[in-house]
DNA sequence: TATTAGCACTCAGGTAGTGAGAGTGCTAAT
DNA sequence: ATTAGCACTCTCACTACCTGAGTGCTAATA
C-alpha cells in the first residue's frame, strides 16, 4: 500500500506542501513549511524529508533552487488521504442551507432536463471556478413512457417522446403525404402498447432486431411505425452540458493561453468527453482523475472530479468538474457530491 | 461626405494600409506601401500622405518610429469603400458551389431550428475563424400554427407549440389533477381556433389583454387555457446560438488572454448580445459595427458583421460574425451574406 | 541516531546598458 | 509637387550583473 511507504511526519509534510500549493500556486520551500505548518522541526529536517518525498516521486522541483511542487502521485496521495468527512456532504449549516435552496430551485425547473442540467453546470462552475459538466440520463436508464405523433403541414410529423424521468425530446420527420392523423394515432398506440415500461436502450435493440427479422412487413403502418420510432430514438444522444470556461480563465493556472486552448479543445470534443464520463456512469461515489491518470490527451494537465446522480439507487447520469491539477479537491469533491444529491432528489417522486 | 475629404491617391494609400494590416497585424511603413502596392511614388511622398491621414484621424502610430495602424475611422472608410461586388455573394464558382452544398445540408436539418442554427454558427466560425452568432426567428415574426396539449403522469401536461416556420418548442407544466385528456383537447381546439395564423407576439399581447378584461372568467377551462398558453409562450426567447470561441483563439489578435476574457464575457452575456443584435433584426443587407461604434463595452475592441435571414421578403432572424477590428471585412461580409441567403432559402416552401 | 546550524552553491528574475533596425519628420534639391 | 538624404526616435533583442530564495551537504549537537 502506497500509504505505508511514509511515516507520519512525511505524510504531514507532503500534505502541507500540497495544501499550500493548492492555496497558492508557488513552489513550497522548507522554511515556509516550518513556519506555516508548525511540525516541530527545523527547515533542515523538512529538507531531508522533502528530498525523500522527491525520490519517491511525490514531489518535484521546477529548478534546483526552487521549492517543491506536487506531482500527480503527490496529489493522488493527498486525495486518497482526505478524511471522508470532508468529501461527503459537509454537515455544516451553510451547505445544508445551500443544499435545501438549490434543491428547491431544481424542483422548479425539473420539467425540462436540459434547463435543469444547464442550471447545475453553471452553479457548479460559478461556485467552484472550475468547469462544470453534466450528462443527461443515459438511454439505458431512461424508461419509455409514451410517444405522441402529430401531423404537421402536408408531409411532416412531429414525434414527441415522453419518458418516466420527465425527459422528453421531439423531432420533426418527413413522411409520405398519404398518412392521416388517425394513422398516426394507430401507430402511436401500437408503439405505446408494445414498449411501455421498457428502457430506451431496450427498445432500440428490439427495434433493430425487428427491422431485420420482419424484412417483409405485413403491415405498411407497422413498418412505418418502426421506422418512425427508430428515427425518434436516434436523437442527439451526445448532449453534454458544459459551463464555466469563462470562470476558469480567472484562475492563475490558466494565465497562459495555451492552457485555455487545450481545455477548450478538450471540452469542445463532446464525443471524447462523453466517452470519458460514461466510464463513470455506473459507478458510485465521487471519483477523481488526476493529470496523467486521464485518458484524454488534452486533459492530461488537468483533473476531473466526477460522480453520478441517481433515480432511487440506480445511477442514471454523470456530473463532473474539470479544473487544474492543483484544484481544491476537498471543495470540488464535496460540491460535486452535494449537487449530485440535489439532482437525485428531484428524480424521486 | 467623408469620402470627399481625400483625393484618389490618399484613398489608395489608406486602403493599402488597412488591407496590409488586415493581412498581417503589424504597423505598416511607408517603404512597405511603395513596394507592395506600387502607387508610382516614393516612400517620402507616402510619408507625407500618411501624416495627413493621421491628422484626419484615419491612421495612428503605436509609437514614433513605428509604421501606421488604422483607427476605427480608417476601418470605417475602408468598409464603406468596399466595392459592392465583393460584399454581396461572390459570383465565382467556388462560393456558388459551396452555397449549393450548404443549402442542401440545411434542408436536411431545417426540421429543427436549433440544430440548423447551430450548424450555421459553427460553419460560419470554422470558415472565418471568427465567432459565429445566430438568433432564432423572433416571436413577432413567427406565425402560430397550432398547439397540442398532452397529459403526462398525474398532474403534468406537455404543451407543444408548432409554428409555420417549423419551429416548435415544448414545455412541461403542472396542472390540477382533475384535468383529463379530453379537457386538454378542448382547450387546444379552442386556442387553435382562436389564434390560427396570428404571430406569437400578437397572441401574447391579446392574451395579456384578455386576462385583464375577463377577470371573472365564465369558463374554468378557458381560464386554464389562457394560463397554459401564456406559460407556453413564455419561453426562453433569449436563445442565442454562438460558436467559434475556440477558433478565434488561433488568431494573433487574441494572443493576449485579456482579450479572450473580454470577448467571452461579452458573448456570455446573452441578454446584451440579444439586445444588440435585435437592433438589426428588421434591417436589410449586411451591416458592420467597428470598434467603438459598438454599444457594448466589452465589444468596443471588436467588430461585428450582421445581416438578417428572411421568410419571403420579411426578415425574421439575425446572423452575425464577431471578430477583431482588423477582420477581413470583405470575406466576413460576403460569408454572412451567403449564409443568410442559404438560411432564407430553407424558409421558403 | 536523528536533528540542526551553517555555509557554499545554484538558479530565476529583475535591472541596466548597448547596439541594431525600422521608420519617421524635416530640409534642401530636383 | 516630388524626392533624396539625413538626423532622430523608439522598440526589441541581447548581454551582463546582482539579488534573493532555496537547496544540499557537512559537521556539530542532543
Amino acid at each position: 500500500m502506497i500509504f505505508d511507504m511514509l511515516d507520519k511526519r512525511s505524510r504531514q509534510v507532503l500534505q502541507a506542501v500540497v495544501q499550500s500549493y493548492i492555496n497558492n500556486p508557488e513552489p513550497v520551500g522548507s522554511r515556509f513549511v516550518t513556519k506555516k505548518y508548525a511540525l516541530g522541526c527545523s527547515p533542515a529536517t523538512i529538507r531531508n524529508i522533502m528530498a525523500d518525498l522527491e525520490e519517491f516521486g511525490f514531489l518535484s522541483q521546477p529548478h534546483t533552487s526552487a521549492g517543491r511542487v506536487p506531482t500527480d502521485k503527490g496529489y493522488r496521495f493527498f486525495v486518497d488521504s482526505l478524511p471522508h468527512s470532508e468529501v461527503s456532504e459537509s454537515q455544516n449549516e451553510i451547505s445544508q442551507e445551500f443544499s435545501r435552496q438549490f434543491t428547491r430551485k431544481l424542483e422548479a425547473i425539473k420539467d425540462d432536463v436540459s434547463v435543469m442540467l444547464s442550471e447545475v453546470t453553471s452553479t457548479l462552475s460559478t461556485l467552484s471556478n472550475y468547469v462544470g459538466i453534466a450528462l443527461p440520463p443515459k438511454p439505458e436508464n431512461t424508461t419509455f413512457n409514451r410517444i405522441e405523433l402529430i401531423k404537421y403541414k402536408r408531409n411532416f410529423i412531429v414525434a414527441i417522446l415522453l419518458t418516466d424521468e420527465g425527459v422528453f425530446r421531439n423531432r420533426m420527420m418527413t413522411v409520405p403525404e398519404g398518412i392521416t392523423q388517425e394513422d398516426l394515432n394507430r401507430i402511436a398506440d401500437y408503439i405505446n402498447g408494445e414498449y411501455a415500461g421498457c428502457t430506451l436502450d431496450e427498445i432500440k435493440r428490439t427495434l433493430v432486431k425487428r427491422m431485420k427479422h420482419e424484412k417483409v412487413l405485413w403491415d405498411r403502418l407497422v413498418s412505418k411505425a418502426i421506422e418512425i420510432c427508430e428515427q425518434a430514438l436516434h436523437f442527439a444522444e451526445d448532449d453534454v452540458f458544459v459551463s464555466g470556461l469563462y470562470d476558469v480563465m480567472e484562475l492563475p493556472d490558466f494565465s497562459d493561453i495555451a492552457h485555455i486552448k487545450e481545455l477548450s479543445r478538450a471540452i469542445k470534443d463532446k464525443h471524447m468527453m462523453l466517452k470519458l464520463l460514461e466510464e463513470f456512469s455506473d459507478s458510485d461515489g465521487v471519483k477523481v482523475l488526476i493529470g496523467d491518470e486521464n485518458p484524454i490527451e488534452d486533459l492530461k494537465g488537468l483533473s476531473v472530479v466526477t460522480t453520478t446522480y441517481k433515480e432511487g439507487d440506480r445511477p442514471i447520469g454523470v456530473i463532473a468538474l474539470i479544473g487544474p491539477r492543483r484544484m481544491n479537491y476537498a471543495k470540488a469533491m464535496s460540491m460535486v457530491d452535494m449537487v449530485a444529491h440535489c439532482v437525485s432528489n428531484t428524480f424521486r417522486s
